[in-house]
DNA sequence: CGTCGTGCGTTCCTATAGGATTTGGACATG
DNA sequence: CATGTCCAAATCCTATAGGAACGCACGACG
């Protein structure tokens, strides 16, 4: 049986009181992120539960949820896979739908923004300009986040919790392609110099230069990856 | 315990294999979308497990479904209750994100239609000019169906996975509020000129009158339904 | 009469058991 | 060698049991 002196049972009270299946889906979408659990693989609901030591209930609980990241599909009968890698096709839809959401998130976050909400946005902006770019992933990681920070903070002071909704959607499958679309951070001075110029465009509050600013972005995050021309 | 003898044992093979957690998601999303169950209300895991005949594990499974449909919401340790009503606030919110959203799909799906689906939408809206308008809700069903289908088909014929995706966690709520934000079908033959006009657009091959004809049509709805005015 | 404590029922949550299905390989046959 | 069959292990799927927390009614007490 699982250990019985979960780690759950800290004296006094959780900030906020969680189950067993979130934190299975916690460690599993951070085992997708990093690239432990590669595109195609079988994600085995019995084998998972072994290897986190739970029973097979949360974990199928927790897949269950993860499947409509698109992190994960489910093939009834049969199981879950890790969702394939990109193919050109793949990735080319991805960019035309964020550019049908990001730059509509960006001109009404202009105009919304919060005074916190701002701050957060250079703080992002910042956390790019000082991250390490190494070779290596664990190097690239906390650039990626703040790349995703970026442009989840961004859909959220859009104030609209379709359109943050919508966003998330996508902003797991724009995570995953960075990690595995075959492209490193090869233009990270050119990346955060658009960055900064949808932020500022923001802090001027210029709506339609936000929103023109976030296109250009995509667009040529668009340009450098068709460029590296992974395989096919 | 369950019905010994289930009726997915048919003789020969089913198109597509299901799970009872499967039909457990359906039967629920019928009941939500039916009014059955009721904005507010709770959803317990064992009451809709004996109510079903089965054991709590497929419900269980079944809400973690719905629950990124936006649907139900959970609470840690307290289970799921039916999402609440539309407040004029949400209602306003889902519009601008159909706003930004829709007439892309429209757009593109002026460009990709194929012929199968241009049939497809024009019974779409053959089946809206046909369908019953009585005042019970037996009647409005097939209305709306062939409403959600409509726009639908056009998220469809985008030939954007990520953007029927985004769709698609709107159109749940799209759908939810036709039958819950207070308001009938009171100027129907209005939404199906409207209907009618983004079709003629498509079917023109005019991708730019597409957009902004479904612009028009949303805005309109946004009109109407803003006009009925619900309590708050 | 109002307040507090207690007990019971309900519900959520996890673990476990066992039936059903798939998969992979050994083995026999054309 | 290619192909089909059969068996065993792994896996999925569902049911069931029981612990823990919560809500609520009921009764005791100030």
């Amino acid at each position: 049986m699982a250990d019985p002196s979960p780690s759950v049972v800290r004296a006094g009270y959780p900030v906020s009181r969680q189950v067993l299946a979130d934190h299975v889906y916690e460690a599993l979408l951070e085992w997708l992120m990093d690239g432990r659990l590669e595109p195609g693989a079988a994600v085995s609901i019995d084998g998972m539960a072994r290897e986190l030591d739970v029973s097979p209930t949360p974990v199928r609980e927790a897949l269950a949820r993860l499947e409509h990241t698109g992190m994960v599909r489910r093939v009834a009968l049969k199981g879950y896979r890790v969702a394939p890698v990109f193919t050109r096709e793949d990735f080319a839809e991805l960019m035309e739908a964020r550019l049908s959401i990001e730059p509509v998130n960006a001109r009404l976050a202009c105009s919304r923004m919060t005074p916190d909400g701002l701050e957060a946005l250079k703080q992002a902006v910042e956390d790019l300009k000082t991250a390490p770019r190494g070779g290596t992933f664990a190097e690239y990681r906390s650039y990626l986040e703040a790349d995703e920070r970026f442009h989840q903070l961004i859909a959220a002071q859009a104030n609209n919790q379709f359109l943050l909704a919508a966003y998330n959607t996508l902003g797991g499958q724009i995570q995953r392609f960075r990690l595995f679309g075959g492209v490193g951070i090869t233009d990270a001075e050119q990346a955060i110099a658009e960055h900064q110029a949808v932020l500022e465009a923001i802090t001027s509050g210029d709506p339609e230069k936000a929103a023109a600013m976030m296109v250009d972005h995509v667009e040529k995050v668009r340009g450098r990856a068709m460029a590296d021309a992974p395989e096919d």
